[in-house]
DNA sequence: AGCACGCCGACT
DNA sequence: GTCGGCGTGCTC
C-alpha cells in the first residue's frame, strides 16, 4: 500500500503530496501522523491518504507512525483541501492550524496539569490572617479557592501570576502536580429554564433551528441576552447528542465568560484561549477528538478544534476584526464554519449589536436567516448619547481635550460616587520625539515610522517592529540637547483629570500600561473593584467586562477613526460608538455618554446616538453601492517585500505587468488597477510595493485565481510575494 | 526549508 | 594544489 504525504515543511516548492511505501508492519492510516525520509533527513509528515499504487517509479519507505491516535479527521482533509481553493493556505499551513503544536517535533509527553489548592495544615482565617492587610489580591485568591482547589490555568485567567505565587511561595498555598477530579462550579444565576427566557429570546432560538438556511444572524442589541440564547442552542445541541463551537474575541474570553460555561456545561467544556500553556492546550485538544469534551470555548483557532459531529458553531460579535486571519495563514473564520457546518449538517450562528455590512447585506439577500433582539434584558433602555461639537468648544475659547459638557457630567459623576470610563482613540496619539533647533525626528533605522516615547522605562519604541531605542539625550543631527518628546494620549487625559480633579484616582489603560498579558485583566480587576473612579484607555477598554457602578462614558475623538482612507472606518466607528457606549447604564443606575466631535453632523454618529443600526446599515450599505467598494466590488492587493529595494520594485513591474494586460482583457470586470508603493514604505528593514485592484464580484473566483496563479509564475530571488483579499489593513 | 552538488578565488 | 564562498536544484 501506498501513503500519500504531505511533509511537514512549510514551503511552497515542497507543498505537495509524496508518496511513501507502507511497511508490512506499519498500521499507518488516512490522518495519521507518520516519519518519513526526505531527501538525506527523517521529516514528520501527514499521511492524507491511503492508495494501491503510485505514479512514481521508485518509492522510499514510511519509518514509523507517530502517534497512537489518528489526529486529523476525515472532515478535517477536506477542510485542507477547502482551504487551499479558498485561501491559497497551503496543505501543511492548514494541517498545522488543526493540531496542537505540542504534537508537532517529536516527543509528546502528557502534561499533568498543575493543581492549586489550600494548605490543609491551616483553616481558611489562618491563612486569610497570615496575610498583610494591604494583599488584597491575595486575599481573593484565597476566598476563591476556600471551596475547593483549582487548575493553575484557570486561575492564572482569573488573578495575577504574582499574588498567586506569593502565595505559594509563603507555603498559603500547595501545588499538585497530579490529576485530581474536577469539581464542576456551582452554576450561574440558576440552571437554564426554558420558561425563564424571554419570548425574543425564545424566538431567535426557533429561528435558529427551525431555518432551512445553514447561518443565522442573531442581531441583538447589548444586553438583550445573546449568551442565554447561545447557552439555550448549546444545551439542545448536546441533548441530541451532537457537539458545539463557541467562539469569541480573544479578548472577551474573561473568567466571567468561562465560569458560565463551565458553571453551565461542567466537564464537557473544553477551554481554547492564550492563556494556556502548550502543554495545557494539548490537553484540551486531546479531550475534544477523544470525544471527553463536547463544547470548546475559544478564541479564532478554535473553529478547527477536533469535535465530531458538529451541531452548532456559535462566533459571537461576529463582526470583530479578529476573525479574519491578516497574516499567513490568511482565512476568514466564517467560511470554515459554514464548511464544517455544511459537513455536518449543522448551524452556524453569528451574533452582533452591529453586524458587519457584509453580514447584514447577507442576511437581507436571504443567504442567511436573520433573527433580531431589540430591547434589552433589564428595560431600561440604551444610555443616552450626547453629541458634543468641539469646533464650539474652540469658538468658546476651550482648547482642553474636554468639553464643557463632559468635564460637568464627570464632576456629577465623581460627586454622586459613581464610575466613569474615558476613551480615546490611539490612532493620532503616539508621542515622537523631536530636535527643538533642527526639527530631526527620532525614527526607526528598519521602519519608515517615527518612535515612540515610552514613559514607563524611558525608552523609544518602533511600533512596527518592536525594536526599542535609549532616549536621546543629544540630537544626532545637531548635537542639541533641546529635545522634545510629547506624552501618550491617555497620560495627557489622566493628567487633565488630575488637574479638574486633584483627589480622584485614575486608571489608565493603553498599550503601554498592558505589556504583560495579565495586567489588562488586573486594570479592569482594580477598576471593577472601585479601586479608581475613572478608568482611561484605548480601544482596549471598549469591550469586556460589565461594571454595574459606570454611569458615564466619555468619547474624546471619536473622529480619529473615521477620516482614514479606509473603507470601512464608518463602520468601525459605529461599531465602536456603539460598544464603548454599551459600558454605561448596566445597572438600575442609568448611565450617559458624551460623544466628542468636531463633525457632529456626520451620519455615523447621527444613527449611533440614536442606536438605530438599521438606518445605519441602509446609508453605509447604500454607500458602498454607489461608490462601488466592498462588498458590492472586490479589493485584492498584492504586496511585494524585499530588502533590496531594486529587486522588489523589478518583480512589481514584471508582476504588473501581467496583471495589467490582463485586467485590461478584462476590462468590464476591472474597476480599478495600480502599482505604487505601500504606504508603510519600509518595514524591519524590507522595502514594500504593492499593486491594488478593485474588481467586480460577477467573476471574482476566476480573478483571484488569476492573481494566485500570477503570482505562482513569478518567482523572484529575494523578493516575497503575496496576495490580499479585501485587506483590513492597507498599510 | 535544508542540504548536496558544483564551479571560481585566496591560502597552508 | 585544496579549502570554502554561496548560487542552483531537488526532495516520493
Amino acid at each position: 500500500m501506498i501513503a500519500r504525504v504531505i511533509v511537514d515543511i512549510s514551503n511552497s516548492e515542497i507543498d505537495k503530496i509524496f508518496d511513501y511505501e507502507i511497511p508490512s508492519n506499519l498500521n499507518v492510516c488516512k490522518g495519521s501522523r507518520v516519519l518519513v525520509p526526505f531527501g538525506t533527513k527523517r521529516i514528520e509528515g501527514y499521511c492524507i491518504d491511503i492508495v494501491d499504487k503510485s505514479d512514481v517509479p521508485t518509492l522510499k519507505s514510511v519509518e514509523g507512525v507517530l502517534d497512537e491516535f489518528v489526529c486529523i479527521s476525515e472532515e478535517m482533509l477536506e477542510l485542507m483541501e477547502y482551504m487551499k481553493r479558498k485561501f491559497y493556505i497551503r496543505y501543511v499551513d492548514s494541517l498545522r492550524l488543526f493540531i496542537p503544536s505540542k504534537l508537532r517535533g517529536g516527543r509528546i509527553k502528557e502534561l499533568t496539569r498543575i493543581f492549586v489548592t489550600l494548605n490543609p495544615m491551616f483553616t481558611f482565617e489562618e491563612l486569610a490572617d497570615a496575610l498583610p492587610k494591604r494583599a488584597k489580591s491575595q486575599l481573593a485568591v484565597l476566598e476563591r479557592l476556600k471551596n475547593g482547589g483549582e487548575f493553575l490555568s484557570v486561575l492564572n485567567t482569573e488573578y495575577s501570576v504574582s499574588a498567586i505565587n506569593s502565595l505559594v511561595s509563603k507555603g498559603l498555598l500547595i501545588k499538585t502536580s497530579e490529576q485530581v477530579e474536577r469539581k464542576p462550579m456551582q452554576s450561574v444565576k440558576g440552571v437554564l429554564d426554558e420558561n425563564s427566557l424571554r419570548p425574543a429570546q425564545k424566538k431567535a432560538l426557533e429561528t435558529i433551528f427551525s431555518t432551512d438556511k445553514d447561518t443565522v444572524l442573531l442581531h441583538g442589541v447589548t444586553g438583550s441576552g445573546k449568551t442565554l440564547v447561545y447557552m439555550s442552542a448549546i444545551k439542545k445541541v448536546l441533548d441530541e447528542g451532537k457537539n458545539a463551537i463557541m467562539l469569541v474575541p480573544e479578548i472577551s474570553l474573561t473568567p466571567q465568560m468561562l465560569k458560565n460555561f463551565r458553571g453551565m456545561f461542567g466537564d464537557k467544556v473544553a477551554m481554547l484561549h492564550s492563556g494556556l500553556s502548550d502543554g495545557e492546550r494539548f490537553d484540551e485538544w486531546k479531550r475534544l477528538l477523544k470525544g471527553q469534551a463536547n463544547i470548546v470555548v475559544g478564541a479564532r483557532s478554535a473553529i478547527f478544534a477536533p469535535l465530531k459531529n458538529l451541531g452548532l458553531i456559535i462566533i459571537d460579535e461576529e463582526h470583530d476584526a479578529s476573525y479574519i486571519s491578516e497574516s499567513n495563514p490568511r482565512y476568514r473564520t466564517v467560511d470554515i464554519a459554514r464548511f464544517r457546518a455544511k459537513y455536518n449538517n449543522a448551524k452556524v450562528v453569528l451574533g452582533s449589536a452591529t453586524p458587519s455590512i457584509d453580514s447584514y447585506l447577507l442576511a437581507k439577500q436571504g443567504e442567511y436567516a436573520l433573527a433580531v433582539m431589540e430591547e434589552r434584558i433589564s428595560d431600561k433602555g440604551m444610555p443616552k448619547i450626547e453629541i458634543v461639537n468641539m469646533s464650539n468648544e474652540l469658538i468658546m475659547g476651550n482648547d482642553g481635550m474636554f468639553s464643557a459638557k463632559l468635564e460637568e457630567e464627570l464632576r456629577n459623576t465623581l460627586k454622586k460616587g459613581e464610575q466613569a470610563m474615558i476613551f480615546l482613540n490611539r490612532r493620532g496619539h503616539s508621542s515622537f520625539v523631536m530636535c527643538r533647533k533642527c526639527g530631526y525626528i527620532a525614527k526607526c533605522t528598519d521602519c519608515d515610522v517615527s518612535l515612540t516615547y515610552h514613559s514607563v522605562d524611558n525608552m523609544l519604541k518602533c511600533h512596527y517592529c518592536g525594536k526599542r531605542y535609549k532616549m536621546l539625550t543629544n540630537c544626532p543631527d545637531c548635537g542639541s540637547t533641546n529635545i522634545r518628546y510629547g506624552k501618550l494620549g491617555t497620560q495627557r487625559v489622566v493628567e487633565e483629570i488630575h488637574r479638574l480633579f486633584p483627589d480622584v484616582k485614575v486608571l489608565r489603560m493603553d498599550n503601554e500600561t498592558t505589556t504583560t498579558k495579565t495586567a489588562y485583566l488586573d486594570i479592569l480587576g482594580a477598576f471593577a473593584a472601585k479601586e479608581a473612579q475613572v478608568l482611561v484607555g484605548t480601544q482596549m477598554i471598549a469591550k469586556g467586562h460589565d461594571f454595574p457602578d459606570v454611569t458615564l462614558v466619555g468619547i474624546l475623538d471619536a473622529d480619529m477613526s473615521l477620516y482614514h482612507q479606509d473603507y470601512r472606518s464608518n463602520e468601525r466607528t459605529f461599531q465602536l460608538v456603539t460598544q464603548v457606549a454599551g459600558r454605561a447604564g448596566r445597572s438600575d443606575k442609568g448611565g450617559k455618554v458624551i460623544l466628542q466631535t468636531y463633525a457632529p453632523n456626520h451620519y455615523v454618529y447621527r444613527f449611533a446616538a440614536k442606536y438605530d443600526y438599521k438606518g445605519f446599515f441602509e446609508k453605509e450599505n447604500n454607500v458602498r453601492q454607489t461608490t462601488n467598494f466592498p462588498p458590492y466590488t472586490t479589493i485584492i492587493r498584492v504586496l511585494m517585500t524585499s530588502e533590496d529595494e531594486d529587486k522588489v520594485i523589478e518583480a512589481a513591474k514584471k508582476i504588473y505587468r501581467e496583471l495589467l494586460s490582463y485586467a485590461q482583457a478584462n476590462a468590464d470586470d476591472f474597476l480599478y488597477i495600480q502599482a505604487m508603493k505601500s504606504p508603510m514604505g519600509r518595514i524591519q528593514n524590507k522595502y514594500r510595493y504593492q499593486i491594488i485592484a478593485r474588481i467586480r464580484r460577477r467573476r471574482e473566483d476566476e480573478i483571484i485565481a488569476k492573481f494566485y496563479g500570477v503570482i505562482d509564475a513569478n518567482k523572484f530571488r529575494q523578493v516575497s510575494v503575496f496576495a490580499e483579499i479585501n485587506p483590513q489593513n492597507m498599510a
